[in-house]
DNA sequence: ATGACTAAACCTTTTAGA
């Protein structure tokens, strides 16, 4: 089973070359961040086409979140329960896990399990001390006050998305540069480290990666050939799934599109 | 360099992103 994020900045856009990535990286489930578009323009019908569902919420100009997926997401829960939010930033389903090769103990006795999957666009912060950055550390206040109450109901817990923060020094392509800087302040690390510690784990640091591995690169400057970049786009999964996880890696290729998102998808393999 | 590039909307200029 293979899931993974991506924030396309438009769909209106981008959604051609999100199509032509499903085609080569047919995953069970893709969450889209910055959708710009109201849920009235989502193109469900060019998905369904192509062999998958998916269910938005969208906003106008800004923000949107969706999950794509082969098998239609269950119990869609937009946003954060508890934390008021007039911006369009998670969308949360529940998909069927695969047993796993071998699993025919008694413990799950063949039964089906389901995962839980959130996908979130975290608020950019704009700048350290400004209105946008205080409603940034409420925001992960609020998902981190909802998430642990939802991994106690939902064990097998994915968290992707663009979380807009770094965890340090080696996912920033100029750390002295761009110290206590967006992304990189320890308050919006200390907020990252805390869902980590409600019993999360990062995919991405499960396996060997290639040295300076980013998942957005600037759109000015050539930021992108100079692999001037930042990994702020990530997927945490829960400890109970920490097992399965066989694989995560960003695919760089899109970015090297005509016109491509400024982000790159990341993916994770479940065996 | 209060810059660069991209997208959307209040569209030849501003806002926001990161």
């Amino acid at each position: 089973m293979k899931l993974a994020t991506w924030n396309i900045n438009s769909l209106t856009v981008r959604l051609p070359q999100v199509l032509e990535w499903l085609s080569s990286n047919p995953v069970d489930v893709l969450a889209l961040q910055e959708l710009k578009l109201t849920d009235d323009k989502f193109p469900h019908a060019a998905f369904k086409a192509a062999g998958y569902e998916s269910v938005c919420f969208g906003q106008k100009t800004y923000n949107g979140v969706a999950l794509i997926s082969r098998t239609p997401a269950q119990d869609v829960v937009r946003n954060i329960p508890g934390f008021d939010d007039d911006l369009a930033r998670v969308i949360s389903g529940s998909f069927t896990l695969p047993a796993s090769a071998g699993e025919t103990t008694p413990a799950t006795g063949g039964a089906v399990q389901t995962i839980r999957v959130v996908g979130a666009y975290f608020p950019n912060g704009q700048e350290p001390g400004s209105d946008k950055f205080e409603y940034k550390l409420a925001w992960l206040k609020g998902l981190r006050d909802w998430l642990r109450a939802e991994l106690l109901v939902h064990p097998n817990l994915v968290l992707m998305g663009d979380y807009n923060i770094t965890f340090d020094d080696a996912d920033v392509w100029d750390p002295v540069g761009m110290k206590d800087q967006i992304h990189c302040t320890d308050e919006e690390r200390y907020e990252l480290n805390a869902l980590v510690a409600l019993g999360l784990v990062d995919a991405h640091r499960l396996f060997p990666q290639p040295a300076k591995s980013y998942s957005w690169w600037d759109y000015r400057d050539f930021g992108f050939r100079r692999n001037h970049g930042l990994r702020i786009d990530h997927i945490l999964v829960s400890k109970a799934l920490q097992p399965r996880v066989v694989a995560c890696s960003i695919d760089k290729l899109p970015r090297k599109n005509e016109r491509p998102s400024d982000h790159a998808p990341v993916v994770v393999a479940l065996g």
